[in-house]
DNA sequence: CTGAAAGCGCTTACAG
DNA sequence: CTGAAAGCGCTTACAG
C-alpha cells in the first residue's frame, strides 16, 4: 500500500497532476468546482505532500533550523532555552514548518552545521542563539546568504535582523530596587564573559555603580551553572566587607546562591538579599521565594519565529526590540542588616 | 552563484553524475583513483547533498522526530527532556541524522504530527516520549508501519520496540532506605495518572508498604509541577500525622517540597527527609542537597535513538532494559525525629 | 480553465 | 570499471 500521490488524486478526479497541484495549493487555475472535489479526494485519501518533492521542485524546506551550544547538563538546567523552543514551536507550526534542532559543542560546530543545513537545503532559515561580541557566525552566515534571525543585541550581528531585549534598563531596574532597600555593599555574579547580554549586563552594572558612589559594586564572572554560581557567591560572602545583596546572572545561579548563603548560615533577606535574572517556575520553587528579573521568554521565541519567516519570505525586517524585563519582588530581597 | 550539484563535480571531473554518486556514497563501481579524484573536488567546492533529492530518490529522509507534549513552563523547567534531547542528539549528529522537534497540546496533536511527518516523508522514524498506560499512538503507529522507538514500559508498546529502566526496582531501594534509616509514616507525591512509569511506581510503592506493613503509606498524585507538588506537600505536612519521610517523582517537585518543609518550620532532615526522583543538577543547587534516585538520562536517549535508527534501517531490535536508577544520599535524608 | 511536459538533484538498475 | 537513462513526486511555465 504505496502513500498516495498526487497522481492518485489526478486519475481519481479525472484531471491532470498540475490541476491538483494548483487546486491543493490554493493557486488560480482551476474551478472552484474541481478545487472542491480535489480536496475531498485528498482528504479522503488520507494525502500528504512529499516534504523531499516539494523541497525539490524549488519549493521552500519548510523547516528552519536552531543549534544550541551548550553542555548536556546545563541545557537540561537551563529553563531558558526550552521556554524559548516551546515559543518559538509555537508559531512555527501554525504554519506548518518544522523545527530541525541540533546540540553542538562549540561555535565552530556550530558553523558546520549551518553549512551542511544549508548545503544539504535542509533548512530555509535558522536561528543565532547566544550572541557573542564577536560572533563569527554572522559573516558566515552573510556570506551563505542563509536567511538567519539574531536572538540577541542591540548590534553586533551584521546585516542580520535580529530581536532583542533591553537588559542595561532592566538591571537599572533592579540595582535601584536594592539602593531603594538601603543597600550599599552591591555585587553581581555574571554569566558567560564574551556573550553579548552578559557583557552589556557588566558595562551597565559598572556604570550605573559608578554614578551611583558604589564604590564597592563589583562583578564576580561565572558561566551560569549552578556549581559556579555557588562558589562565586561562596567567595563573596567570604570576603572582610560582604555585600548584603547580590544579583544573579540567571535562575539557576541565584538558587546555588541561597543555598550557599543557608549553608553558611545566613539568613535571606535579613542576612543577605537575592536578585534573579530570568523569571522561571524555578524562582517560586525555593523559600524564600526569589525576586526577580522576567519576562515572557516563549513571546519571544515566537517574535523571533515569525520574523525569521518574514525573513525566509524575502520580507523586509528591521531589528526589533522586545519587551524589557521587569522586576517582581518576593520574599528573597529586603532592607541590609542594621549595621551596613 | 548556485549551489553546487553532482552535475558540476561530474563536469569537473569528466565522469558521469551516477559516478559521483557511487564514489561520494563509498559504493563499488568507481576505481579508487576516480573516486579520490570525485572526493578532492567535492570538498574543494564545498559539495552537501541536497537532503530533497536524496530524499525523493528513495533514500531515507534522514531525519527523526520527537515529539513533546507539555505546556511551555512545565517543559522548561524539567531538565529531563533537554538531557534526553541532548543524548539523543549525540548519536543522532555522529551520524548525520537531523532531529525535528515539535512540542503539541495534547496527545491526540502528537497523532496528527506523527502522520503528517510520514505522509510528508519529512521523518524516517519517531520517537515515542510519556507512554501512557492505554496509548492511543502505538496502535497509530503500527497502522502506519511508521519505524518508531518507545521510550518507556515495560509492555502497553504493542509490537514497537521500547527502552525502558525499572522503576519499581528503584523505588525500592528508596524506600528501604527510607525504613532503615527508621521511618514508618512515609508518603510519595506522585507523578501526573496515566502515564506509565508513574502507575507502575504507584503500584510498586502500595505493594511494598503493604509488605512491610506501613499502613499509613500513602501516594498523592501530582503533576510534576512545582506548584502542584507544593501544595500536596503542604496538605500531606498539615496532616495529623504528618509523614515524615517523602518520596517525589520528580525532582522539580522535591524542590518545592522542600521550601514548603522550609516554610512551615520544619527542619530538613530533622523533622522531614525529602528524597527526589530524577537526579539532575537541581537536586545540589538547593540547600540541603537532595538525596535522589537517578541514571544517565543522555545515556537513555543516546541508547533510544541509537535502536530507533537500527528499526529505520529493518534491523531486528528487542527491547532494551537500561540501567535502573540509584539512590545517592545527600543531606536532605535522615533519621525520623525521636518521638515517632 | 485545463493538459502535457520539463525540471528540481539525486539514486540505481541496466548496458556496455 | 563507466556511461546513459529512468524515476522519485512535486511545481511551474507553456500551450491550448
Amino acid at each position: 500500500m504505496k502513500r498516495p500521490t498526487i497522481a492518485d488524486i489526478a486519475r481519481r478526479a479525472g484531471v491532470s497532476k498540475g490541476a491538483v497541484s494548483y487546486a491543493l495549493n490554493g493557486l488560480p487555475g482551476v474551478s472552484a468546482a474541481t478545487r472542491q472535489r480535489i480536496i475531498a479526494i485528498a482528504q479522503e485519501i488520507g494525502f500528504n505532500p512529499n516534504s523531499a518533492a516539494r523541497a525539490l521542485s524549488g519549493a521552500a524546506a519548510n523547516a528552519v533550523g536552531l543549534t544550541l551550544c551548550r553542555p548536556a547538563r546545563t541545557l537540561g538546567i537551563e529553563p531558558f532555552f526550552m521556554e524559548l523552543i516551546s515559543g518559538v514551536e509555537a508559531e512555527l507550526s501554525a504554519r506548518s514548518y518544522a523545527l530541525t534542532l541540533q546540540v553542538v559543542a562549540d561555535p565552530e560546530a556550530e558553523i558546520a552545521v549551518f553549512r551542511r543545513w544549508w548545503g544539504e537545503r535542509r533548512v530555509d532559515g535558522v536561528f543565532v542563539c547566544d550572541l557573542r561580541v564577536d560572533d563569527r557566525r554572522i559573516p558566515v552566515l552573510e556570506r551563505l546568504q542563509l536567511p538567519a534571525m539574531v536572538i540577541g543585541g542591540p548590534g553586533h550581528t551584521g546585516t542580520l535582523a535580529n530581536v532583542w531585549c533591553d537588559d542595561g534598563a532592566a538591571l537599572v531596574e533592579a540595582v535601584e530596587y536594592l539602593v531603594a532597600l538601603g543597600h550599599h555593599r552591591i555585587a553581581r555574579v555574571g554569566g558567560l564573559p564574551g556573550l553579548l547580554h552578559t557583557e552589556i549586563r557588566t558595562r551597565a552594572f559598572t556604570d550605573l555603580c559608578a554614578r551611583l558612589g558604589l564604590s564597592r559594586a563589583v562583578t564576580v564572572p561565572s558561566d551560569y551553572t549552578g556549581e559556579e554560581g555557588g562558589r562565586a557567591t561562596r567567595r563573596l560572602l567570604s570576603s572582610p566587607e560582604r555585600p548584603t545583596a547580590i544579583l544573579y546572572d540567571n535562575d539557576v545561579m541565584a538558587i546555588a546562591g541561597l543555598a550557599v548563603a543557608q549553608e553558611m548560615g545566613l539568613s535571606v533577606p535579613a542576612d543577605l538579599s537575592i536578585v534573579a535574572w530570568d523569571d522561571s517556575a524555578l524562582c517560586q520553587l525555593v523559600h524564600p521565594a526569589l525576586t526577580a528579573l522576567g519576562r515572557d521568554i516563549p513571546a519571544y521565541g515566537a517574535n523571533a519565529a515569525r520574523r525569521l519567516l518574514a525573513v525566509v519570505a524575502g520580507d523586509p525586517v528591521d531589528d526589533f526590540q522586545d519587551q524589557t524585563a521587569h522586576l517582581t519582588p518576593r520574599g528573597s530581597t529586603g532592607p541590609p542588616p542594621r549595621d551596613t
